[in-house]
DNA sequence: CCACTAATGGTAACGTGTTTCATTACTTCT
DNA sequence: AGAAGTAATGAAACACGTTACCATTAGTGG
């Protein structure tokens, strides 16, 4: 039973995306990573950039969130388990440490429960976006 | 400047579908109420269960949650805020205090934002579904 | 180079959820 | 009760993010 042996080949477009997207601090979404990436010149399908976006995010590499119905991509620097504090209008996120996951564990236990996994964000505005937004 | 006075009309519909939601214990989507109803016996358009889950949702009358792409409703018992333990395979959850807002307010003030709302919810398999699905 | 096949990209298809608009039926007024 | 006014409904069209399909391109290893 050998394993799987998934060989990944390496590609302009996966470069390009990857590093579009760690030079980028805010959330974005597929849609305006491709935007960017065709700004810049280069010339990229959102099929491939759909597909990388997820792949960075399964393989741990690119934390997700949803915001509305749109999902939203970010490269984090902490590989760390962690949670965002994000700017709803501009996207900017600061990274955030869980609060307590053993009182989790704890409470979802006393309910029979076992914890695959748990959303924790705390959206709101940023200094930036509100004083722009005052005018 | 008058309040806009909105006035609403009572329905049969309405009345199903507040009525099958407060009898569901599980978190359900529009469909699968839409569903229940017409197995029910009774005839309510699908836009209308959107339009009444969402009204039920923006008076506060029911806590959303939204799972993949989906979204998902239930008339919650407490009416205070509060957060969910999600058993992600059959919808059943339980009502969980937060975590501590005090300390949300300050993290977020912290780096200049000011908070809006926040999500927190712990997904998981309850006791009955991890029963069922060891066969 | 050659053969093999992962990866790409344009587009069709999909699934939620919303909007439109003609029709229905609550409310209020007389 | 009857008529008028207008929320509310429902079927279908639409919007939109994401995925599936599939012919074509291009890494990789020999
Ligand atoms: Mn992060
Ligand atoms: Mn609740
Ligand atoms: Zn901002
Ligand atoms: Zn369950």
């Amino acid at each position: 039973m050998a394993a799987p042996e998934k060989k990944t080949r390496s590609t302009a477009q996966k470069a390009l995306i990857r590093d579009a997207l760690a030079s980028e601090t805010r959330f974005v979404s597929a849609k305006q990573l491709h935007r960017r990436l065709e700004d810049d010149g280069a010339s990229v399908g959102l099929a491939t950039v759909y597909r990388q976006l997820n792949a960075l995010g399964r393989s741990g590499d690119a934390d997700t969130i949803t915001i509305g119905e749109t999902q939203l991509f970010r490269a984090c620097a902490q590989s760390e388990h962690h949670h965002h504090l994000v700017c709803e209008h501009c996207g900017t996120a600061v990274e955030v440490d869980p609060p307590s996951e053993d009182w989790m564990r704890t409470v979802a236990g006393s309910h029979g429960f076992e914890i695959t996994h748990h959303v924790f964000e705390i959206f709101g505005i940023c200094a930036d976006c509100r004083a722009a937004g005052t005018d």
